[in-house]
RNA sequence: GUGAGCGUAGCUCAGCUGGUAGAGCAUCGGUCUGUGGCACCGAGGGUCGCGGGUUCAAACCCCGUCGCUCACCCCA
């Protein structure tokens, strides 16, 4: 009776605590100052949509809709007693079709030029977890919407992606780019992958066997080594594409080179689900599982029409967060970042207003500070600071008191000055500008 | 949904052919009431994931169960 549970959290999700999560705000951070520099604003969107915007979206037969999204019937909002349950809604699995449906709801087809949204947060799927892969995962996502569909888009989305992992110190990564054609040419190009799949069938195992019905385009990116001389001498989609979409891809790799952004490109590159047109890309990056992909992205030029909008262009990615984090975090490339500045080591009870003063004057300049609440032996209090990774100790004793100059103390090196308050805040201030840049 | 591996202290792990639980690190205290990192001494912390079985005796063997991890499927 007295046995308490032992509560924990909930499989495929997890706690980003400190000091991690100091490096998550990082990530987040500079993915606003990198997309904002290219004129992307954020777009805060709802957690849970309706079912059916997903399942228009991404496709109502996919596993994603039928077993992997986590659904739920919302309570009525009638206050009829027999509607027991409301609308059926889901947590999203993604953001892009909550984007394009703010688009639509929002008529910002009507705004100047293209629209430029980014997004980041929480998604999830129900799934069985592994490295790399959450069942509450984290995504930074960047979409462009317009009427036009110039490959200097495609190519400006991925060099502001490039540059962001850049920015992050995410060096170590290949960008794989394709064309899967558009509705006039792909259609015919499936068919005919299909009919080429079909005459191999029986080389082929049990899931590319089942993909050739369900999704021929998957069967490109089997991973199986038995399977790979089969693949190779499939039929490309370059070599089957349309003129239009032929000409987009050559253009868009111009403008890669133009912006110095380097490429592989990749025919077997595909994405799952229907709505991609033309360019579609990813980046791997190293010191992750088997799920390596830190972005997968592509050109989705029917889907706001499909959502029931205006004929949109569109292109976006989706960074996955927990995977970038990681690869950064394994490759020990990992920034330096602001902790405690100053430990307040006071002694003497006499000591403890003066402490409390100077630490609220210091906060108020924007340091951090700690400041023990109870007193403390002076050399454990050293230790604390020490422990606690301080850069600096104030020592506030009775002679500190007395004289109205502080003591501080550098602790990386012991080099230690007496300092007045004015001059105190003058020298942190000054020093932490020049530290932080 | 499928498969494999692993569950011993906060963390990393040891624990022999079964004899009833240990180390290092971490935490807290002391040596040490005006100078940290070091050293030494000490303390707390475990129903060995849980339940059953075999046995005089189970962390160890058997069965079940739960959890974690990795991979497959799928891919947003």
């Amino acid at each position: 009776m007295t046995e308490q549970k032992q509560f924990r959290a909930i499989k495929g999700t997890r706690d980003i605590q400190p000091p991690d999560s100091t490096l998550w705000n990082w990530f987040e951070q500079s993915a606003r100052d990198v997309f904002e520099s290219y004129n992307f604003r954020e777009i805060r969107l709802p957690i849970f949509e309706e079912t059916s915007l997903f399942a228009r979206s991404v496709g109502g037969e996919t596993d994603i809709v039928s077993k992997e999204m986590y659904s739920f019937p919302d309570r009525s909002t009638s206050s009829d007693a027999t509607a027991d349950a409301g609308d059926l809604i889901s947590l999203r699995p993604e953001a892009t079709a909550s984007t394009m449906r703010a688009y639509i709801e929002h008529g910002m087809h009507a705004l100047p030029g293209n629209v430029k949204l980014y997004y980041m947060g929480p998604m999830f799927r129900r799934e069985r977890p592994q490295k790399g892969r959450y069942r509450q995962f984290y995504q930074i996502g960047a979409e462009v919407l317009g009427q036009s569909d110039a490959p200097a888009i495609d190519a400006e989305v991925i060099e502001m992606l490039m540059t962001f992992f850049s920015r992050v110190g995410l060096i170590r990564t290949t960008l794989y780019i394709n064309s899967i054609g558009d509705k006039n040419c792909r259609p015919q190009y499936v068919e005919l992958l299909r009919a080429e799949l079909r005459k191999v069938k029986d080389q082929l195992g049990a899931d590319s066997q089942r993909r050739i019905e369900t999704n021929p385009l998957r069967v490109l990116d089997s991973k199986i080594p038995q399977e790979q001389e089969i693949i190779a001498k499939l039929p490309k989609i370059s070599e089957h594409s349309c003129d239009a979409c032929r000409e987009h891809f050559a253009k868009l790799k111009e403008e890669l080179k133009l912006r110095g952004v380097s490429y592989q490109e990749n025919w077997r590159l595909v994405r799952g689900l229907d709505y991609y047109t033309r360019t579609t890309f990813e980046v791997i990056a190293e010191g992750l599982g088997s799920q390596n992909a830190v972005c997968g992205g592509g050109r989705y030029d029917g889907l706001v029409e499909l959502l029931g909008g205006p004929p949109t262009k569109g292109i976006g990615f989706a960074i996955g967060t927990d995977r970038a984090i990681l690869s950064i975090q394994e490759s020990g490339n990992l920034p330096k970042l602001p902790g405690l500045d100053v430990f307040v080591a006071w002694l003497g009870l006499e000591a403890y207003p003066t402490a409390v003063g100077l630490t609220k004057k210091l906060r108020e300049a924007g340091l951090s500070v700690e400041l023990p609440g109870e007193e403390m032996k002076f050399k454990k209090s050293l230790n604390l600071a020490d422990k606690l990774g301080a850069r600096y100790a104030l020592i506030i004793g009775s002679d500190e008191v007395a004289t109205g100059r502080f003591t501080l103390k550098r602790l990386a090196d012991a080099d230690q000055k007496k300092l007045s308050e004015y001059e105190l805040l003058e020298y942190l201030e000054s020093e932490r500008r020049g530290t932080r840049g």
